[in-house]
DNA sequence: ACAGATTTGTTACATTTGTGACCATTGATT
DNA sequence: AATCAATGGTCACAAATGTAACAAATCTGT
């Protein structure tokens, strides 16, 4: 009798599968920062991070802060219109191109960049401090590898 | 006159701040992963992530794999539920705790996890390939660091 | 100058997710 | 045994997200 059990040439191990591991991992800093702005300041994870663009970058158009923090439009979209609501953010037209417009943060809107800065910054030293600096520099490394290799050209797999 | 300007002791550094980049760098591994189970099965990454869980590891119950694949419960119900409508999934009352449901994969959920496995490790394999030997151990090590750097008692930050 | 293609940003709709309430069962305390 | 708390899982509702369609402006080539 032939063999018709399934059992693939090679096998798969979930503890080594990067898009899972790395998720994980991902996850879990994400959502014990998450804490700070979203219960202190009910804010979404877009909205903070279209904060943080605009008080990193100064003024950015919602394209260009769509491909820096890799949103989607219409995530920047929401974001922008949210952090206007709250006169965080205020919009001015772009001269040479009048289907773009210029986005910057408000006085309060850099207020509250300071503000979640700083408890940013407080919080990824702390994690920094229980890693080891040496580790933190990996990690980035990393990252900017693993992007390169995935938005790499050819079909991975 | 007074230096009424905001300036914050730390200034906030987004290309070195964990969540951020971490996210970034798991969330292009993540999508390019996702062709494989969501264009060419109609699957989410919760039902991937279950359906995973399960073929690895065998019988397990719904907790079970919340805990193993850091899922919320509600994303393992409906995942378990999508399974069980495909017939790759069935359920078995356990003995000692009604409330319990024992989950594994039925003889198809088992052809689809040979299929999907060996794609996942094909597509790790790949990316290993353009990362290096050495640093995918070291991103491993480093995602296990980060997990257990978070989920220690103590507030960050 | 013009037609067609491309880009920027918004909106509507469907899908997915988070939250809290809930029931059934189990465990702990007395 | 009776009560009360804790756990496993599901459901309904609200919030967030993805997708596709769209209008307005710009760019391209002729």
């Amino acid at each position: 009798m032939s063999d018709s059990q399934i059992q693939p040439p090679l096998h798969f191990d979930l503890e080594n599968f990067l898009p899972f591991r790395l998720h994980q991992a991902s996850e879990a800093v994400s959502q014990s920062f998450r804490a700070v702005y979203r219960d202190e300041y009910g804010m979404t994870r877009s909205e903070w991070r279209v904060l943080a663009h605009l008080g990193q970058y100064g003024a950015m158009t919602a394209t260009e802060i769509g491909h820096a923090a890799s949103l989607h439009k219409t995530k920047v979209s929401r974001a922008v219109y949210s952090l206007e609501k709250r006169r965080w953010l205020s919009r001015a037209p772009d001269q040479r191109d009048r289907r773009v417009q210029i986005l910057s943060l408000t006085k309060s809107g850099q207020h509250a960049y300071s503000r979640l800065g700083a408890r940013a910054q407080s919080y990824n030293q702390a994690l920094a401090d229980r890693l080891g600096k040496d580790r933190v520099a990996t990690i980035i490394q990393l990252a900017d590898a693993l992007q390169r290799a995935v938005e790499n050209p050819g079909r991975l797999g």
